[in-house]
RNA sequence: GGCGCGGUAGCCAAGUGGUAAGGCAGAGGUCUGCAAAACCUUUAUUCGGCGGUUCGAUCCCGCCCCGCGCCUCCA
């Protein structure tokens, strides 16, 4: 089966195929930087990833740009409480979001674009639809008239024929012509930012960045455009309205949402005391690989119900993944390959593959693994396992990992955790090494009080021991 | 009201017109000096409720109940 995706414009499962049969366009709504992003914002930019990874497995380059709006009422609202220019104030944030998308080991997009930076193309692209007769001016702002694209309402599947024009609906500040008519450029008000342009003074509506800067970089139609459901009414489809209008082109061939994510069954929100950015979590101790998995194990069109216990069976669910990567390595094999082992593989891939394919349906792909990995465990326990299938078990795990890209465990975040909770990371890896041989020694010694001394020790430093039959491992708890 | 999504074991979560993947937790076992860790086995006669279509429905249709999203802040 073809890689399938499901695209919001039409309601259907497409196929998939760049455009041009080799790059895949992808635009994808990025962060406004005004505060640290938080979990369910990450559940969007971590499904971006994997829509990126899964892409290139398939074989398509990727040309993909992000926009970084760092222009916006909140932005100036909170710049100008702290007495910061935007700059400084969005600055800050800027870094803080790709810190945190580092830790979630989220690919850098080929562009990321920020908004401030492409006024110009902004400027041009209200001046071609002013051109074509779609803008109007009120008070000083430049409004997009609904009326003047028939196609408005084909993303979100609203009706808006019914709507009243000339009803004058104060919104947001401005005076518009009719209710569903938007910004494209905001007129300047007395302390805020501005930049010139032929309309005015002032600065650009919120919808208008991203077709400005998704045309310069990846052309009049995109392959993919994706963010999250909550930005399908009114911002994705007042850009088809621009970007459409301005072209006479499909916008983008495939529209592609990401569900929100509930805590603990609930909206996040401050109210409730349960809005977590990604760096709260990471600062009551769970690792960026766990909150990774559980955010890309759930399907990205489907609700995600983000728990503690969810969080925890994540972190166990790698470090299985772990363990069977460890024994498959750290276990003296015959010569040889044992074909149903191997055909055990292909099959895993198989699976995979075809899980990802279907929609990027994690869940599937993940049980892929899982049964291929129980399969060769027990394979393992009786000897139908033999040197030439490590390379097998080593392939799934790549392919597996190339898409989730958590079995590695994370460098500087979990020292640092380490260094945190306790000692753990205080001793080296030689330093475990010798304790180990002291304690063999002492066992064969049959000095069983000095070995689950060394043990009980190694343990409170967050060291386990797995004693088995061949030989001792460790690992970090 | 309009548009849309969902209700599957304690929790998370796939799935198919022919009788329920996977993960976590729980239980049992293997291993072990004891333990831990690891590994294995096991856990839904049943898929929100009621009807209908069908030889047969969790999966199709209708109605109902419950939860959620969007309908000019929002991943």
């Amino acid at each position: 089966m073809p890689l399938r995706f499901y695209n919001t414009l039409t309601q259907e499962l497409e196929e998939f195929h760049p455009l041009d049969g080799k790059t895949a366009r992808i635009y994808t709504c990025g962060p406004t930087v005004y505060n640290f992003a938080h979990i369910g914002n990450f559940r969007a930019f971590t499904f971006e990833d994997i829509l990126r990874r899964w892409l290139r497995y398939r074989g398509w380059g990727l040309k993909h740009a992000m926009n970084v709006t760092d222009v916006d009422d909140k932005i100036i609202a909170n710049a100008a409480k702290q007495g910061k220019t935007i700059e400084e104030y969005t600055a800050n944030y800027t870094k803080a979001f790709f810190e945190d998308a580092a830790s979630l080991r989220l690919e850098t997009p080929e562009y990321v674009v920020k908004a401030t930076a492409h006024i110009p193309a902004m400027v041009s692209a209200i001046e071609e639809l002013a051109a074509k007769g779609c803008t109007y001016s009120s008070e000083g702002s430049t409004y997009f008239q609904i009326a003047a694209f028939p196609g408005y309402g084909k993303l979100s599947h609203n009706d808006f024929s019914g709507i009243r024009s000339g009803a004058r609906v104060d919104v947001d500040e401005y005076e518009k012509g009719d209710a569903r008519d938007f910004v494209l450029w905001k007129a300047h008000k007395e302390n805020e930012p501005y930049w010139d342009s032929p309309f005015g003074k002032g600065r650009p509506g919120w919808h208008i960045e991203c077709s400005a800067m998704a045309m310069q970089y990846l052309g009049e139609t995109l392959d993919i455009h994706a963010g999250g459901v909550d930005l399908i009414f009114p911002h994705h489809e007042n850009e088809i309205a621009q970007s459409e209008s301005i072209t006479a082109k499909p916008f983008s061939r495939f529209w592609l949402h990401s569900e929100h994510l509930h805590i603990e069954s609930q909206k996040m929100s401050k109210s409730l005391g349960n809005f977590y950015t990604l760096r709260d979590l990471l600062d009551m101790g769970h690792s960026p690989e766990a909150i990774r998995y559980l955010l890309a194990s759930v399907p990205y069109r489907k609700k995600l119900n983000f728990t503690f216990e969810g969080l925890k069976a994540a972190a166990k669910s790698i470090e299985r993944l772990r363990d069977f990567e460890a024994r498959v390595s750290g276990t003296k094999l015959p010569a040889g390959r044992v074909e149903e082992a191997a055909e055990r593989s292909r099959e895993a891939i198989r699976q995979f593959e075809e899980g990802m394919d279907d929609d990027l349906n994690t869940a599937e792909a993940l049980a892929a693994v899982f049964e291929y990995v129980r399969a060769m465990n027990t394979a393992l326990d009786e000897g139908r396992f033999e040197e030439e299938n490590r390379w097998d078990a080593a392939r799934v795990l790549e392919v597996f990992d190339c898409v989730f890209d958590v079995l590695k465990p994370s460098g500087a975040e979990s020292v640092r955790q380490g260094a945190e909770s306790g000692e753990a990371a205080a001793l080296t890896e030689a330093e475990i090494e010798a304790y180990v041989d002291e304690r063999a020694q002492a066992k064969k010694a049959r000095n069983f009080a000095r070995a689950d001394e060394i043990r009980g020790m190694l343990l409170d430093k967050g060291i386990v021991l797995e004693d088995t039959k061949e030989r001792v491992r460790w690992k970090r708890k």
